[in-house]
DNA sequence: TAAAATCCATGCGATCTACGTATGGCAGCG
DNA sequence: CGCTGCCATACGTAGATCGCATGGATTTTA
């Protein structure tokens, strides 16, 4: 079997046109680099070298190997390197799996810090409802995952992050804009425009409202957030979504969001999730790590 | 130290998504395949699989290192054939070192019948006078070179092809033409046309004529035998070269030659000379046997 | 849900390999 | 003709690799 420390032994004497010199630069005896080469010539069954007296000369054989060996010793060191990188959290890919909601208003501008840190990791984004987003960790097509709700899977291990906070959403127009916070009983009778049935807001407000003994007047369902916010905007109805989805409207004083009180919200908990047997390379712990005191830092 | 077979191990694995598989595959046991990947894990300080239940797959470490592996092990198969072709013959290169003459009248048609059964075989002529070919050898810029004269060095061996035949040349309408055979000592008067001085033909043809008594009637030097056999032709002198640099002007009728009697041609002796310790490649030695062959043959 | 099957990891002993030291042989040089 | 420089070889030791046996964990099956 011909084997790399075999070749850079030849590329040596190659490059110092000598065994002795060679075994200098390899911090090897003459004899060992001696019968590295001997070891290659028996392997090819060719003779490498030409024992000229004092000096030795690659055969045809020689440089024809000689093509080769330059190119895999090269690829072996990049291959080092490159390895090393990854480890460093120098380069690599991270794939995170995650809602609609926290990949359109939580994930930009931590990604955005992250990559300062990392520019050459690449970073692909997976979204799905958390069934889906689970899934994709199991079968490990993202590295990492955000999910709501419960993680039943034995094989993965969730942290929690923070919780969404969710608040009633109104125009600036509205009678209730005035207000901070608003109880789920006091939406009786309100025009709602709610989020299409199956996803994991629906069935939580659907939750919320049936708990505070509400009836429901759905005026209209969407799949889409930002189609409810401009809904309300146009003063259609209310309607109940995830803060962080709102507080860019609310900052510029084009959407109201009002607090929702007596209400638990641990069953909208965002958990971080990872498979238990899984690696994490560098680069993927960092942004972790991101993902962790952001989250504290915000709530 | 990353060797190859670890690496050829690691592809196996990619290969089959499987430590098992792999080791059927490179006709091993299981745990062997574990303590490569292992081993390269440890060297490369970067764990190369997930191992996920049942299934084994690629850390980023892992898909960056299988780019190169790929390529490594690839060019090492590469490499393996290609110096089995120069071994086999099927490939290499002969550089031979020759005089003009032999370069020219002699060689071709050879080298032609190499060139169909080594097509992949290149072949490089260098000439020069015979001092100058010895060198080539000696210095290894040349497989081999062929020679007239004695061969002094100890480190080159030399063996016998043929002896230069040299003929008196003249033009079909010269008085001689129509004899067959001719004394060194019948050319007094004539007028010479001579190849220049230092040539080993020039020496020869000056140590024949001068044994035999005859002074020199040199009407014309030329450093060329082209150029001499039209000066002949134009019918401004005669000359003695040898018989292969004029059989196709005599088959032709151009020119007529005549065998020179009474003369010894062991000194004009071609030789076949190389390195004693140069290794010969099979397209080398087979060039070598058809050379000798050749010789014997022409006589 | 318990048993069976599958797969990777690890411990152990034997074998093979690769190294360094010492030494020999050969060519080139004074 | 001895000296020097360089590659090849012999030998003993240290380390590596292999197969076998086995353990631990997960997935499949009854």
């Amino acid at each position: 079997m011909v084997e790399l420390h075999q070749l850079e032994a030849f590329e040596a004497v190659v490059a110092h046109r000598s065994f002795t010199r060679a075994a200098v630069a390899l911090h090897l005896t003459q004899p060992a680099v001696t019968r590295q080469i001997a070891a290659l010539e028996k392997e090819l069954r060719a003779p490498l070298f030409d024992r000229l007296g004092r000096t030795v000369q690659m055969t045809t054989a020689g440089e024809t190997l000689h093509r080769y060996a330059e190119s895999i010793v090269r690829l072996a060191r990049e291959a080092r390197h490159a390895v090393a990188d990854i480890e460093a959290g120098a380069a690599g890919r991270v794939a995170v799996g995650a809602s609609s909601t926290l990949a359109t208003y939580v994930l930009p501008p931590l990604l955005r810090r992250f990559r300062e840190a990392y520019p050459r990791v690449e970073i692909t984004v997976h979204t799905g409802v958390s069934a889906q987003v689970l899934e994709m960790v199991r079968v490990n097509e993202a590295d990492i995952g955000l999910v709501t709700g419960d993680v039943p899977d034995r094989a993965l291990t969730a942290t929690a992050l923070a919780d969404y906070e969710t608040v009633v959403v109104v125009p600036p127009s509205h009678p209730l804009a005035a207000r901070s916070s608003i109880s789920a009983s006091e939406l009786a009778g309100s025009p709602l425009i709610m989020m299409e049935a199956g996803t994991n807001l629906r069935t939580y407000v659907d939750g919320l409202l049936s708990a505070a003994g509400v009836e429901e007047q759905v005026t209209m369902e969407l799949d889409n957030v930002e189609a409810i916010k401009r809904m309300i905007e146009a003063e259609l109805g209310l309607s109940m979504l995830p803060e962080v989805s709102v507080s860019a409207e609310v900052a510029s004083g084009r959407l109201v969001a009002l607090k929702l009180t007596g209400v638990p919200h641990a069953r909208r908990r965002i958990r971080l999730v990872h498979r238990r047997d899984k690696y994490l390379p560098t680069a993927l712990q960092a942004f972790m790590r991101l993902l962790q005191t952001a989250a504290k830092n915000t709530g």
